[in-house]
RNA sequence: CGGAGUGUAGCGCAGUCUGGUAGCGCACCUGGUUUGGGACCAGGGGGUCGAAGGUUCGAGUCCUUUCACUCCGACCA
């Protein structure tokens, strides 16, 4: 491809809203364009990687057995309320009706369709299993897209779904995909890590994030630093957290139930001031408001130690049909008949939701609310009292491994792919069915695997790249190679540029080739900021048939002879 | 949805306080010089100043309404 002629305008300056890196190199190497919020135009260098990754992916895909499909994009709103997920996705599903009034949504997620799809051709154990996916457009109405593609609103990903008639056929495909997706990511150049997570509003059970690690991120992983443990902060669990060894330690331990008055002492902080204990003997109640799928909504309560923090996925996990879980004021606590300040597990009116963090099952001595102003009880016996027990904490940095018993780290990453065990919950509610060995009729067991496509044309860019521009991997890069003719109003230069470019033409080499009239300088810099792996310049040189091979990685330049820089730069390219 | 801010040429911005011929840089077009690290000279094209209404002899500028976008937060496979 001639640079002259290959639609490549690149800017000086990007636009102010862009922050991240990867955006305003994006942008300002032409490869996108944005169009309104969150909404992006792929112009042919962008669209030359898209297809890059997509190919990637798809080969290995292929490779693992799936098969390609293409679903409509506009599905019927129907479907979404047979599984019941209008009242989930909300707001971010797109709704609109036709002409005749039927409604409508833009699939941001496709298990509605191909389950529908598959329960119409696959009747028998015989024609399982299944795995199919496709890579297309998704529009979700995000609340607040940002960071160019890393969160848009119309975006690509590739959407697969897998169906077996057991749930050891589906575990034994989940663990296919794993290797898989590590083989795509791997290819593609990139440094991620596999963590446990949150299903989220997929719902099912048992579900792995690949994140690939950058400081701009917009997920908190938590890892370990001895194995390889690793979990988005939302899942994350650790080793139960050990008293702490202090100097009052015994004088906790010592202390007897009873009541105590404890004026105006409301925070965690008083309190453990008040007593002189560590904080990690408290009973932190924290309240939120729960909404249920019907959009009804009640206050619940959720119990942790003074010295954890509540995470909010877990208690939203916590609590039977809940979607969503807001702030509550201290006066709708009070409308529901709470003390604020003064909550704790015993003596609750009647009806109130009370879910314990599960270190503190079987705790015998914490300090709590009373439920009445100014009173706290101490010495209280969590035996005594007939509660729930969840995971609720949210794990921090330097807390233990749940595997190992090493300690555990934060880091950022940026979610590119989710794989899923989604057992029944599709199947059922929209009565997919088969006929097993014994005749019986059952649900598909189904898992989802999804990996965002053009998010990753901005998670690449965020690994690779330096002041000056993109660095792209080998299997991203929209051109391998990149000739940089000096001057082409000089025709030796241009000559020999045109040789090299055929003859890499010839083998198969995807090349770009600057010839357009502009300054050495200024090719040199586009070059840097698009950021084609390999450049090849002609220049000066040639008079003594010499061209130079500059590395975009390192920007180092290497000297070679015009009739052996074929030959290089394959080596270079693993050909 | 809460807080803050911005809409002026394709992009980045000034001009708005204090109303009086719509500007600068980049990019673009023409000619010339230059050619190994974003050149220079000369000439040129391009704007319903986000939209609607109002005040005024006169509005980019003042008033009202409205739309869009961005940032922080809440939110979010």
């Amino acid at each position: 491809m001639r640079f002259s002629k290959a639609f490549i305008y690149t800017k000086k300056e990007a636009p102010s809203e862009a922050t991240l890196p990867s955006h305003k190199y994006l942008i300002r190497g032409c490869y996108i364009q944005s169009v309104g919020a969150g909404l992006y135009n792929f112009l042919p260098l962008g669209k030359r990687v898209l297809d890059k990754i997509r190919n990637v992916a798809k080969e290995e895909l292929d490779k693992a057995g799936c098969l390609e499909v293409d679903l409509a994009f506009v599905t019927p709103l129907e479907l979404w309320e047979q599984s019941g997920r209008v009242q989930k996705y909300g707001k971010e599903l797109l709704k609109f009706r036709d002409r005749k009034d039927n409604s409508f949504v833009l699939g941001p997620t496709h298990e509605e369709m191909m389950v529908n799809l598959v329960k119409s051709y696959v009747n028998s154990y015989k024609q399982l299993p299944i795995n199919l996916y496709q890579i297309k457009t998704k529009f979700r109405d995000e609340i607040r897209p940002r960071f160019g593609l890393l969160r848009g609103r119309e975006f690509l990903m590739k959407d697969g779904y897998s169906f077996h008639s057991s749930t050891e056929d589906m575990k034994r495909e989940f663990d296919l995909m794993e290797k898989t997706y590590s083989n795509i990511f791997r290819r593609l150049g990139l440094d991620f890590r596999i963590v446990e997570a949150d299903s989220g509003a997929i719902g099912g059970s048992g579900s792995k994030e690949f994140m690939v690690l950058a400081n701009s991120g917009e997920d908190t992983l938590v890892i370990c630093t001895n194995c390889d443990y690793g979990a988005n902060i939302e899942a994350a669990k650790r080793a139960k957290r050990k008293a702490p060894l202090v100097a009052n330690e015994e004088e906790a331990v010592s202390m007897t139930f009873g009541k105590f008055h404890t004026p105006e002492v409301k925070t965690i902080e008083q309190l453990s001031e008040f007593f002189h204990i560590n904080p990690f003997y408290t009973l932190k109640i924290v309240a939120k408001k729960a909404i249920f799928e019907d959009g009804s909504s009640k206050v619940v309560l959720f119990g942790v130690r003074g010295s954890d923090d509540l995470q909010e996925v877990k208690a939203l996990n916590a609590i039977d049909g809940a979607i969503d879980l807001e702030e509550v004021s201290e006066e709708e606590l009070k409308e529901a008949g709470f003390e604020p300040g003064f909550i704790g597990p015993k003596d609750l009116p009647k009806d109130a939701i009370l879910i314990v963090d599960k270190e503190l099952e079987n705790e015998r001595l914490i300090i709590a609310g009373a439920n009445e102003k100014d009173y706290h009880y101490v010495g209280l016996n969590l035996n005594d009292l007939d509660l729930e027990y969840k995971d609720l904490v949210e794990v921090k940095e330097g807390d233990i491994c749940p595997k190992c018993g090493g300690v555990l780290k934060f880091s950022k990453g940026i979610e590119v792919g989710h794989i899923f065990q989604l057992g029944t919950r599709y199947s059922e509610p929209l009565d997919a069915k088969f006929l097993d060995e014994n005749g019986k009729l059952k649900p598909f067991i189904m898992g989802t695997y999804g990996i965002g496509i053009s998010r990753l044309v901005a998670a690449i860019v965020e690994q690779h790249h330096d002041s000056k521009g993109i660095i792209w991997t080998k299997e991203s890069a929209p051109f391998e190679v990149e000739i940089i003719i000096s001057n082409i109003k000089k025709e030796e230069e241009n000559k020999a540029g045109f040789e090299i470019y055929e003859e890499l033409i010839k083998e198969g080499i995807e090349v770009l080739i600057d010839d357009r009239k502009e300054r050495f300088g200024f090719k040199m810099s586009d070059f840097e900021l698009i950021g084609i792996p390999y450049g090849i310049i002609v220049g000066k040189k040639i008079k003594d048939g010499i061209v130079e091979i500059v590395d975009r990685k390192t920007l180092n330049k290497e000297e070679v002879k015009l009739q052996d820089v074929v030959e290089k730069i394959k080596g270079y390219l693993d050909r």
